[in-house]
This record gives C-alpha cells, sequence and structure tokens, in this order.
DNA sequence: CTGAAAGCGCTTACAG
DNA sequence: CTGAAAGCGCTTACAG
C-alpha cells in the first residue's frame, strides 16, 4: 500500500482493485486519517479552490445566488475562497492578488473586473475567470449574465405599455447600475417620452435609502407616476414610505424593485421587479468549471441568460 | 539570493539587510513573481487559512457582522474559505472535514458545534476553534457571544417593565431560539406572568413568515399584546401586518425584533429589538487568532460580550 | 545577515 | 493494477 494507491483511491483518478480500496478505506478509517489537500494542490494539476468574489453579503441582492453556487462548489469538492470588494474596483485587486497567491483553479466574480492590472494579470495565466451578473463586451475569459441596458430598455418599456407619464429613477452610484439607467432613458425618450427625473443613492442599494429618496421625490412638480429603483429592498421601502405618505401604490405611485428576491413576492403589496436568473447564472458557472476540469473546451465567451419582469402589483 | 532570502523578506520572518531587501523587491517586480502560498502553508506552520461556517448568507441576521469578519480576516492576510451550514447539525460535519483537509488554522463557527464526531475530531487537534453567538456550557476551545437565555430573560423583564400582559412568542425552528424561548418563559411566569402563547416559524425567521404568524396570532382569543420574534425582518413584516390589519404599533400590538440590523432603526415604526454586539464578538475573535498566532495563550473559554435592548417605536 | 539542504505530504509519469 | 521515485514551491533549522 504505497502512498500513491492511497491517492488513487481518495481521488479515483485510476482503477484499484476492489480489495486494496477496501484495505486502503479500512486503513483510513482505523488511523483516522485526513487527507492533506494543501499537499495536493501544490503536487496536483489543480487546487481544487475557487474564489468567489461579490460586492459584500449585507445588502447584497446576490446573496440568494451566492449561497446556491457556493453550496453546490462545496458539495462538488471545491474550497470556495470568499472575498467582498464592497463594488469597489480598487478593492478587487489585492482580492485578485490574494487568489492567485493561492494558486486558484477559477475566479468567479460578480460584477466586471475592470482594473487593467488585474485584467493583464489574470489573462496570462491559465485561470478560469468568469464575470457574473452582466455581459461585458470584452470578458477576460467567460461572461455569464444579462445585458444591463436591455433591461433598462425593457423597463421602460414596461412603463410605457402600463401608461406611466413622468418615471423616475433612483440609481446606485455603482458600475452597473447606471447601465440599466442609460438603457431606460435611451429606449424611453427614442419613444418619445420626457427625460425621467433622477436621483442617486450609495451602494449598495438598501431599504434605508428610501426615506431621504422619496422625500425627494415627493417634493418634485410634477410628482413623479413611477419610481425604478435598484433593489428590491429600496423598492421595499418606498411602498412603505408612500403608504406613510397616503399614497396608494400602484394608484398614485408605481415602485419597481430589482432582483426578485423572497421579498419582492411577500411585501404588501407585492413587488414588480426583474428576474435575473440567478439561479441558472449559478448551473452555467459550475457547468464551465466542470468542462473545463475535464478538460473541455469551453466554446461561448457570453453566456447570455437573459431577464424577466415579474409583474406584480406594485407597478 | 537565495529562496530562503526570498521567503524571510515576503514574509518578515527575519532581518534582512535594507539593500538585499530592495535587491529582492526589484527582482518581484520584474518577474511578475506572485508567492505560492499553498506551499507556504505546506512548508510552514500555519496554513493561513481560516474556515468561517455560517448557517446561511440570504436572510441571516448575522450577515452584517460576518461581513465585517471576513474583511477583516482578508485584510490581516488570511484566506477565508466559507461555508454554509444552514443551521443544521447534520451540514456541519462535511464543512468541518473539508477545513481539516486544508488544515485551517482556525474554525470560526456561528453558532455551536454540537455533533459528537465533530467535536472529537476536533478537540484532538491543535485548532483554533471558536463558537460565536452564543455561550454553550462546554465549548470545544472557545465561545465568544452572549446567554441566550440571558437575553429571554431580559425581554421578560422589559415586556413586564413596559405593562404587556400577553406576550407571544415566535421561535426559529434552530438550536439557539429555543434557549431564548425558555429564558423568557421561565422570567415571565416565575414572575406571575401567564404563560405565553407561542407559534413556531421554520429557519432562518425571515419576512415572509409574518403573514402567516400574524394571521395566526391575530385569530388568538384574548389576542397578545406584544409579539416577541426571533429577527428583526420577521418583525418588520410583523409590522406591516398589524398596519394592514388596522392596527397600531405599539398601541394596539407590541412588535419586538432581533439582532439590530439596520432595518430595525429605519423601519417605521422603528424596531425595538436586541443588539448582540456583533461587531465586538468578531473583534474577540480576531484578537484570539492574533495572539494565538504569536504563540500567546488566550486566559478565558468564555467571552460574554453581553447585550443590549434597543427600546425604540416598536415596543 | 545569508545560503545550502532537508522536508512538508501529496501526485504523477515511469516501470514492471 | 501497484510501487518507487521525482518533484510541486515553499519554510526552517543549521551553518557560516
Amino acid at each position: 500500500m504505497s502512498t500513491a494507491t492511497v491517492s488513487r483511491v481518495l481521488n479515483q483518478t485510476a482503477t484499484v482493485l476492489p480489495e486494496t480500496t477496501e484495505r486502503v478505506q479500512r486503513a483510513i478509517a482505523e488511523l483516522g486519517y485526513i487527507q492533506n489537500m494543501t499537499a495536493g494542490s501544490l503536487a496536483g494539476a489543480r487546487s481544487r479552490i475557487v474564489s468567489v468574489l461579490v460586492p459584500g453579503i449585507a445588502n447584497s441582492i446576490f446573496n440568494e445566488a451566492t449561497e446556491q453556487l457556493e453550496t453546490e462548489l462545496v458539495a462538488g469538492g471545491d474550497t470556495v475562497m470568499l472575498g467582498m470588494t464592497g463594488g469597489k474596483d480598487e478593492k478587487m485587486l489585492p482580492h485578485i492578488h490574494a487568489a492567485l497567491r493561492r494558486r486558484v483553479d477559477a475566479i468567479i466574480i460578480t460584477g466586471i473586473i475592470s482594473s487593467p492590472e488585474a485584467r493583464s494579470l489574470l489573462s496570462r495565466r491559465p485561470i478560469t475567470v468568469i464575470e457574473t451578473w452582466g455581459l461585458p463586451d470584452d470578458p477576460i475569459d467567460i461572461s455569464i449574465g444579462f445585458s444591463h441596458e436591455a433591461i433598462g430598455a425593457a423597463l421602460a418599456e414596461f412603463a410605457r405599455e402600463r401608461g406611466y407619464r413622468r418615471p423616475h429613477l433612483i440609481t446606485a452610484r455603482g458600475s452597473r447600475a447606471p447601465l440599466r439607467r442609460n438603457g431606460f432613458v435611451a429606449a424611453w425618450t427614442s419613444a418619445g417620452g420626457a427625460p425621467p427625473t433622477e436621483s442617486m443613492v450609495d451602494i449598495p442599494s438598501r431599504f434605508g435609502h428610501a426615506r431621504g429618496a422619496f422625500r425627494e421625490i415627493n417634493a418634485l412638480d410634477p410628482r413623479p407616476d413611477l419610481i425604478v429603483t435598484g433593489s428590491d429592498w429600496l423598492a421595499q421601502g418606498l411602498v412603505l414610505e408612500a403608504r406613510i405618505a397616503g399614497m396608494r401604490v400602484p394608484d398614485d405611485l408605481g415602485v419597481i424593485g430589482f432582483g426578485n428576491l423572497a421579498i419582492a413576492g411577500e411585501m404588501r403589496p407585492t413587488i414588480t421587479t426583474v428576474d435575473v436568473h440567478g439561479a441558472q447564472i449559478g448551473r452555467e458557472t459550475i457547468k464551465i468549471l466542470r468542462t473545463r476540469a475535464e478538460g473541455g473546451t469551453v466554446p461561448a465567451r457570453h453566456i447570455d441568460t437573459g431577464f424577466e419582469i415579474i409583474a406584480r402589483e406594485s407597478a
């Protein structure tokens, strides 16, 4: 029973006689032996570590999807190394360095890697880099997600169809929300609408922003008849503020969220929002990792998982 | 310039002449060299990997604290390996095995490790194990947190002082919420109160549970005058349901949350809740890790970070 | 202060 | 199908 044989049964990397396998397993059980994956990472071709980079986990509309992705990765035997970027480009580079120091097999980021240093660092290495929840023109490696511009345009169309006249956009100061904003404004104005009124909030787009944002919007003359937000939480807060101000949602004011979190369907009234197929993004991500791990080639660089406007009571 | 010298400047583990240091740094920059921490983990005494185990990140009242802890760890040079237990004991063991396979320096868990296999696995190894957000009688190594029973008792006292007569407890089916429930019931009844009415919800205690829970409570006769919940989200939902039912909070019905998340202070009305000093738990955790890393001994096995009832508008 | 060398615990051709 | 051996890239006594 050499270490090579033990390695082979543990990793199922070659055929081992059933009786040998059993002997190895018995020994493992008796000794309470626990495989050292750090040594395995060093000796083998793969580290089996995956870096997952998210803006954050408090008030992040990605949470439900991130939780599912991480569970899936762990179940598949990978170690996930979590990093929080705060949605800020400058905080991304240190995390990428950290991932590289651990020789991760892949980096999965919620968002886009825009820093030039980071891009060149990654592009010259054989690492799988998956940029999710967006579809940048030139992903480093693979991008899986949806077009923020297309969502903006679809929301403009939705607003027009529902007869709204004065939409107000609340945009988070980040890299992606402005893309939706641009898509909305372009589609809305080109369909003959007057430029929407707008306001900005800090990222992430939170429940707590509602109070200030509502006050600002309520003071507008003429008053908007629809608010398009960047998260279901903010939408939730606005619905509440509107009710407190004595307005009916959606009759006096429509509110649209983003993300289709569970609360969107549970709020009173239920919140009209955009589902971006987070679970599917996760599944596609896993699929690519598996394909690459088995030595396969991934054909497409862009995987558009689409989106859907979930029309509920709030707009 | 041997690899030993490079190691010494990179880890600042011995004094190196300034000029040598500079030569090493120049070479690193020129070559674009990136340290391999996996090899470092194998060769050195510490892996510099910390396992962080949480119930989940979607709808978890630990999120704000977890985010902060993870940021702190990464800033200190550690790699954090995230695992989600779903709050279920049986899902804990695989994560602990995974952590052991990576030879982590420490396991930080939000909750308690109750599985006997897990306990014996960990206790015979020189790993720092920190059980947080609770104070179990016999922690494996260190526990940092607060007494759930004491919180329950304090809430009962709070309810009594405020003149509530018919509290209703909503308890999540988990390992910790029942401890608070027990603390409340014991203190309440021993102060002469009639046993509270009760209901259960699935874990985690979410916004979405509010509708069903409220309906149930509203049908009670006599109707409770206070609802004590297990999360600010559930409290948020109940406040909303009460308003929809035409009740005034807190005049007709008091509502108490748990966790003191940002939304508790932002909700209308603001939510009375329990702050469990999550940031302090994180700081104490980091402190212990640092102490151990420097070879120091940690005196206490239990660190009580206390809690505070934050009295706001909802109760 | 710096270098040569052993060793960390695996994986993976290479033989047999 | 299984084993002996080299090698992954570091860290750490040990010399000097």
